[in-house]
DNA sequence: AGGAAGCCGTACCGTACGTTACGGTTCGGT
DNA sequence: ACCGAACCGTAACGTACGGTACGGCTTCCT
């Protein structure tokens, strides 16, 4: 079931490019997994080994080698996508009314570009797959890297913004579920389904400055004055 | 592909229980149909056509001959179930504000009964995997009859709403979806990747009047009176 | 009673695919 | 030049599963 070699890079305990066990892909590897992430946008839900080792010019034995199984392939695959999906620094500089709307807008518009790909979409229905099959825990893993992850990046952000008076709330959990649902709203599930949902950069900046604004009025202070009791 | 013998009702045209080409099953197919569901959110995703006969006491030839394929058990599973989840009436009395929050109320609180229900997941789940491979419209089946239906139910009490000056906006469909995005937030997705999100009677309660409360905030009209231009 | 049809249980077939094994080639180290 | 390791391409194996065939049982019609 877990592939017991969390696959290790040729030499066994040599300090590679990155930390011996949490094993950064070498360069090799990753072309592996680009290939599969390839191949899941392509061909869908056939993603068959050997489909794989023709795609990459590896051989079967190497995928298994460094992989240990079809499931660590994968797993390591989320991984890697989600290795390059970290985006948007935001740089907490001091913050008014306007930076706050513009770091949500960006949030928003992030969101549904990574949402909306073909990458995300063909990865998350992956995971759904094997969230199914309750085999392994690869939706646990897109979760931890999707709305986990944007999550921790923009509760911060909501927390600076009631600090500075600019938003009103009592659970940042709270508040950043609605915006994540204004945000997100059919879309995803849409798209998982196949529905033939286009989304455009000028439909995603006027979603996510709509979605922005309906936040903003529902959380946001009117009078921007620190609490003056 | 396609299932060339949309299911028929052992007397080829006779008229049984329903009309002879919508095919509506009969209570022994119902059973199957419900064996199916049961298995889909027992066993996930391993849902063989072995197992479906084992488990209605049936044979496999008869399951080909009743659906034709595994795809079309699959299709009449979704449309079975669909066909029972037609709840709510919200009888169009005379709208005032309260009514209308009512019946927001209770819209959001049924969906999100629907989506957290390991029925509903399981079907998505099937759906979404087939749609990753291409075949057949199951993906399309499930929007349809999900959110599709709900649209389709809930813009009509959205536009009586606008008409008794009750609610504001220009765009029904943009409206609607916002709703759906308050209401189901991050929900389906978390379930969906196997998050272990527990939704009592008492949770969805809450957040479906949150939900409502947050929209009324949006699009509803502080001067409850029909336009007076 | 006799026959036909529907259906259950099971065996069977073909294929797809995960996984393993193996021969041949390249390449770095000595 | 030689050795061994890593790796490629491909063949082979085992199994799971979709789909089919068949024998026997029940039911219903005449």
């Amino acid at each position: 079931m877990v592939s017991a070699t969390k696959f290790s890079a040729t030499k066994s305990s040599a300090p590679e490019t990155a930390a011996p066990d949490a094993a950064e892909p070498t360069a090799r590897q990753a072309a592996v997994l680009d290939a599969v992430l390839a191949l899941m946008q392509e061909k869908g839900g056939q993603l068959t080994m050997t489909a794989v080792a023709r795609r990459a010019s590896c051989s079967k034995e190497t995928l298994y080698k460094w992989f240990g199984d079809r499931d660590g392939l994968l797993t390591a695959t989320v991984q890697w996508q989600a290795s390059r999906v970290r985006a948007g620094r935001y740089d907490r500089q001091r913050l008014d009314a306007s930076s706050l709307r513009d770091s949500l807008r960006d949030f928003a518009a992030n969101w549904l570009s990574v949402i909306s790909s073909p990458t995300s979409i063909a990865l998350n229905r992956v995971a759904i797959t094997h969230a199914a099959s309750q085999q392994s825990n690869l939706g646990q893993i897109v979760l931890e890297n999707g709305r986990f992850a944007i999550g921790g990046r923009l509760k911060p952000v909501l927390e600076e913004g009631r600090a500075a008076g600019l938003l009103a709330f009592d659970d940042t959990e709270a508040a950043f579920r609605t915006f994540f649902g204004l945000v997100g709203r059919d879309v995803q599930i849409r798209l998982l389904l196949g529905d033939g949902l286009k989304l455009g950069k000028a439909e995603i900046a006027r979603d996510a400055a709509a979605a922005t604004d309906q936040f903003l009025t529902l959380y946001g202070r009117t009078d921007p004055k620190p609490a003056a009791a």
